[in-house]
DNA sequence: TATTGTTATACTCTATAACTATA
DNA sequence: TATAGTTATAGAGTATAACAATA
């Protein structure tokens, strides 16, 4: 087993896996396991979240900036491991649209803060919906408490300094 | 929880992730730790990878094609959820270095099969150590009955007819 | 009529480097 | 001297549609 095998993630449907690929050593790879998992999560997601105009990462923007954690664009950049580059377009997006505000930091005038606005949390209150509707029927076949130790053993991989 | 978050997956690094985002909604989200999983795992393998002049694609469709499964390229787009034409030009890369070959299908002459060349077998050989090592230092905080845990349950969620 | 492989193209995403203003 | 945000651009990856050969 093993790797860090890499998948796709077309919007279109591929929905079978051929059947003599299933017993390749590729199918005990856990890296390729996460990709294909991935892929399928994040069409479904990408889909539901759609009707609302967001798609996964602009989702994942007005997420983080609703809260209380006030986060600079260095910080959402490398909570969700993008490019600072790709930060200043998502934020341009959102603010454009009004769904978040860039807000000086009053302790680093080099950084902004971004912060939701209530039309962002509305928007997002709204998307959640949808996106738990997806992640059910991705994960229809796992039990609770089955979710619950995937997200476990995922945060350990996902945050390696714990 | 839930949603269908993504994250990009830059082949730099952005080692941690900001204290204050940590305790937000997105951390218990199943498909925002599958996503930041991804791109770890995928960024590591690609870096290992690297040199043997592959990446998780091209390594991906040279085990496929290693076996005894002889996928036709449909079967290599749907098993690794890419586009055809995609497939066309990671076949045409590898065959143009002379690790695979397409071969006529007798079966259904509108078909190749892909089959790995013996140079191609040998890299893959090569290659598998590599990503070996690079996901052993990935999954280094999972316990090996975690790791088989881990495979189990993204399984299902990879190949969602069983 | 439908499917396999192929080509072409437009679009999105990713990687890199430079620049500014602050620290 | 280093860091946050920004801009620009080249490259890689993705989505679509069309076509020839075959089923």
């Amino acid at each position: 087993m093993s790797s860090t095998t890499i998948v796709g993630m077309p919007d279109t449907a591929h929905p079978i896996a051929p059947e003599g690929l299933r017993a390749s050593a590729l199918s005990d790879d856990v890296s390729f396991l996460l990709a294909r998992a991935n892929a399928i999560a994040l069409a479904a997601g990408n889909a539901a979240l759609a009707e609302h105009g967001l798609k996964a990462r602009s989702y994942s923007v007005l997420v983080l900036t609703s809260g209380e954690a006030r986060p600079s664009q260095r910080e959402l950049a490398e909570f969700l491991r993008l490019d600072p580059s790709q930060v200043v377009s998502l934020v341009d997006e959102l603010q454009s649209r009004g769904l978040v505000e860039r807000k000086p930091d009053p302790a680093d005038r080099r950084a902004n803060v971004v912060v939701a606005t209530d039309a962002g949390r509305a928007l997002v209150g709204q998307a959640r919906e949808s996106a738990r509707a997806a992640e059910e029927r991705v994960h229809a076949d796992l039990s609770e408490s089955d979710r619950a130790t995937l997200a476990t053993l995922l945060r350990t991989v996902a945050f390696p300094s714990d």
